[in-house]
DNA sequence: CTCAATATTTAACTTCGTCAAGTATTGATT
DNA sequence: AATCAATACTTGACGAAGTTAAATATTGAG
C-alpha cells in the first residue's frame, strides 16, 4: 500500500514537522485548532497535512466531533494512523536485552528478552541480531513496515554521530553503536543514553505532553535525571547533565563512589540502602528485597533507612525544581518496588526544599514496568523518524 | 544624522537578526565568516547587513585585517557602531537607584546614583525620572540617541508585560513598572529581574560570549543564578528557576527561613555568616565588615565560618553543574568582597561534588563593581531592541 | 429554504532565502 | 608589469514556504 522503506524526510517544511509533532503527541487535531495552536495560516496547515496523509501518517477523523454547541461547519480532526509503521526499542543492561516494538504512536506491540552472558561487543551485537529478527519476524509480520531500531544504554552517548563513549556497566569505551547495529540489522538505527530515551519518551506520549520543561527521575541502582527545557532534551555542554545522583544532601553523610559526600546515591542508591540496612540490623547477608520486607514488617530501623532516602531524593528533587523550574516531574523506577516506603519522604522532602512557588510542580511517583526503557528507546527512534 | 526615534524592528528578517546579534558580541566578523557560522549563504549576509550599515549600526571596518598567509581578496569584517544609539539601566534597590549609560555595546559611559528614603511606588518612581534626566542630559547629550531603558529588580518580575509581581526587599506587588516607568520617561521600557539582567549581560557582552549554556552565580545576601540553556534565558514554568540559594546541602544544617533546612542561603548568606561569626566569637554586636577583618587576622573560627559558607556554595554550583551542565560558570557578588576567604572553598566544594566531566567547566570568581547590576538593566534593553 | 457560523481549500502573492554567475582585490609568479 | 590563483563580496534569477483573501463545504437554527 504504503512504501516500506526509503529515507526521505517524513515532514519537508518546518510546518509539517509542527504539525505532525502536534496530532502525534497531542491527539487528533482540526486544522483549524492546529493553526491556532503552532500560529500558522489555517491555508498553511492544508497544505502540510496533505502529503502527510498521502503517505499514509495522517488520516482524517470521521467528522463526529461537532465543533461546539453552535452552527457551523463541523471540524475533521486529523489523527495518527499508529500502524503505519513500526518501530523496535531495546534497552541494553550489562545482563539482558529487554525489546519492543511500538507502533507510530509508541503503543506496545510486542515484547522479548534475552538474556546476556557476555559484555563484549560481538556478543551484545550477535543477541541483538536475534533479538530484533524474533521481533520484526512476530505474528503481526511488522518487516515490511519497520525500518528503524532505537537503542538506550547507559552511559555516555553521543546521540547524533550513535557513539558510545563510555559505558561503565558494559565496560565499553568509544564503541559506534550505531553504525555496528544499522550494519547488522539493516535498520536505520538511534542510540541514546536511557535516561534520556525515558524522558524523551515521556515527553511525547506520557505525563510531559505539552510541556516546554519537564523533568524525569529515576530511582534504583542509580539516580538519574532527564531534563526537557525550552522544548528540548538537555544535554549539558560535557554530555554531563542530570546527575542528580550525585548532588551533595548532606554534609555528613557517607562518602560516595564519585568521591563526593553525601550524594543522593550514597544515601538513596539501591546500594547503599542495602548497606545502611545491613548496618542497622547486623545482618551482612540481607539483600534488597530482604530489606523492603523487613521494612514493610515495620522494622524501624529498616524504615528509618528509607525515609532517610526518601527524603535524600525528595532534596535532590526539590534542587531540580528550585533551578530549573519544569512544569512537572515524575519519578519513577528500574524496575524494583520500594515506592510505598519511599513515596511519602520524598513528598515531605521535595516540600520542604522546594522554594516557594517551585513547590506547586506536580510530582508523579510511580513505578515502571521495565520495558518502558525499551519504549523509550523505540520512542527515540519516532522521534528521529519525524524530527531529522 | 540618522533617525533619533521610532519604534521599528531594528532586524527586519531571522538573518539580519542572527547578523547583528553575532557583530555585537562576537566582535568584527567578515561576511563569510558570518555566512559558515550562521549557516546561511554569503549572499544573504550582503542583504541582512546593508540596512543595519544604512541605518548606522554596522560599519565596513577599514580592511586592515588580512585573510591570513595566503593570497585572496581580503575581508572586510562589519562592526557594530557603538555610539549609534545609547542605552540607560537602572537597578532599583530597597535603599538606592544606580543607573548607567551604555553604549550600543554595553559600554558604560556614565553614572550615576540616588538614595532612596521610600520604597513606595510614587516616590521610586519619581527618583527614578530625577535619575533618568540627570543621566539622558548629561554632558555628552545622549538624549537624541537614547530611546531605551531597562530597570532590573530582585524578585519575580514577568519581562513580557513588565509587572513586577512581587519584590520582598521593596514590598511591592504586581505593580505595572513598564507601564509606570514608560509613561513617566517617554522611553521604550524592559523590566527584567536583576539576577536574570545580570545573567544576560554576561551572556552577550561577557565571559558567556558564544556559550549555548551558562550559568552565573552571585554571592551576598541572597545567593542567587541566572541560567541560560539552549542560548536562552531560563525562566522556570512557574518563574521560579536558578533557585541556587535554597538548595539543601546539609541535612543536619540551620533551618532557612524558607521553611527548608540546610539551604545554601542559611549557611553561606550574608546574614547567616554574620549570626555564625557573632556565635564563634560571642559578640552580637559583629559586622560582616567585622567578621571578613577578624577572618583576614587569622581568626580559626572565624575563617572557618568562611570555610563552611565556600563550601556550601561550592557544592550549590556543583549541583548546577551535575543537572545542566552549563558550558562555563561565573561566581560573582553583590559589591562586597570577600572573596580571598571564600574562593579556595568554593572551588574545592565544587570540585568534589562536580561530577565527572561536569568538574572540568570553567569556574571564574570575581567580585563585580555595584554598576554592573545596572550595566545588566541596560544590556537586556540592547537585548529588546536586537531580538523584540 | 435561507442564513449565519465555522471549517477547509484554492489561487495569487510576499518574503526570504539559495544558487550560480559576475565583480573586486589581493599576493605570487612569470 | 602582466597574468593568475585565491578569496571576498555582490547581483539577479529563482524557489520554497508561508500569507492573505476569496471561494467552497457543511452544519444548526429560524
Amino acid at each position: 500500500m504504503f512504501p516500506a522503506t526509503g529515507t526521505d524526510a517524513l515532514a519537508s517544511t518546518p510546518a509539517a514537522t509542527a504539525v505532525f509533532t502536534a496530532v502525534l503527541t497531542d491527539g487528533p487535531l482540526s486544522r483549524v485548532s492546529l493553526a491556532d495552536r503552532l500560529g500558522l495560516s489555517s491555508a498553511a496547515v492544508t497544505k502540510a497535512a496533505r502529503p502527510l496523509i498521502d503517505m499514509g501518517y495522517l488520516y482524517e477523523l470521521a467528522a463526529t466531533e461537532r465543533t461546539g454547541p453552535g452552527a457551523g461547519r463541523p471540524a475533521t480532526p486529523l489523527a495518527v494512523r499508529a500502524d503505519r509503521e513500526f518501530f523496535i526499542g531495546v534497552k541494553i543492561t550489562s545482563d539482558e536485552l529487554i525489546g519492543v516494538v511500538c507502533d507510530l504512536r509508541a503503543g506496545v506491540r510486542a515484547t522479548a528478552r534475552r538474556r546476556l552472558t557476555d559484555t563484549g561487543v560481538e556478543a551484545v551485537l550477535a543477541e541483538l541480531g536475534q533479538l530484533v529478527e524474533g521481533l520484526i519476524d512476530a505474528p503481526a509480520g511488522y518487516r515490511a513496515r519497520t525500518r528503524r531500531l532505537g537503542l538506550a544504554i547507559s552511559g555516555d552517548v553521543d546521540r547524533t554521530t550513535g557513539l558510545v563513549r563510555y559505558s561503565p556497566f558494559l565496560q565499553w569505551r568509544n564503541v559506534p553503536l550505531r553504525q555496528l547495529a544499522e550494519e547488522l540489522t539493516g535498520l536505520a538505527v538511534t542510540v541514546e543514553n536511557d535516561v534520556k530515551a525515558l524522558t524523551a519518551a515521556e515527553h511525547w506520549f506520557g505525563e510531559g505532553v505539552g510541556a516546554e520543561s519537564f523533568a524525569l527521575v529515576t530511582v534504583g541502582t542509580g539516580i538519574g535525571c532527564g531534563l526537557v527545557v525550552h522544548g528540548r532534551l538537555l544535554s549539558g555542554s560535557n554530555g554531563v547533565a542530570g546527575e542528580i545522583g550525585h548532588i551533595s544532601v548532606d554534609a555528613t553523610g557517607p562518602t560516595c563512589h564519585c568521591g563526593g559526600r553525601g550524594c543522593v546515591e550514597a544515601i538513596a542508591g539501591t546500594d547503599a540502602i542495602v548497606r545502611q540496612v545491613r548496618e542497622a540490623v547486623g545482618r551482612p547477608d540481607i539483600t534488597i528485597e530482604g530489606a523492603i520486607a523487613l521494612a514493610r514488617d515495620g522494622d524501624e530501623a529498616v524504615r528509618a533507612v528509607f525515609a532517610r532516602a526518601g527524603n535524600a531524593i525528595g532534596c535532590g528533587i526539590a534542587a531540580v525544581a528550585n533551578l530549573v523550574g519544569p512544569a512537572r516531574i515524575v519519578v519513577s523506577g528500574e524496575g524494583l518496588a520500594a515506592y510505598d516506603l519511599l513515596e511519602t519522604h520524598i513528598r515531605a522532602g521535595f516540600e520542604r526544599q522546594a522554594f516557594g512557588v517551585a513547590a506547586e510542580c506536580p510530582l508523579s511517583i510511580r513505578p515502571l514496568p521495565f520495558e518502558e526503557w525499551a519504549r523509550g528507546a523505540a520512542a527515540v527512534s519516532i522521534q528521529t523518524l519525524v524530527v531529522p
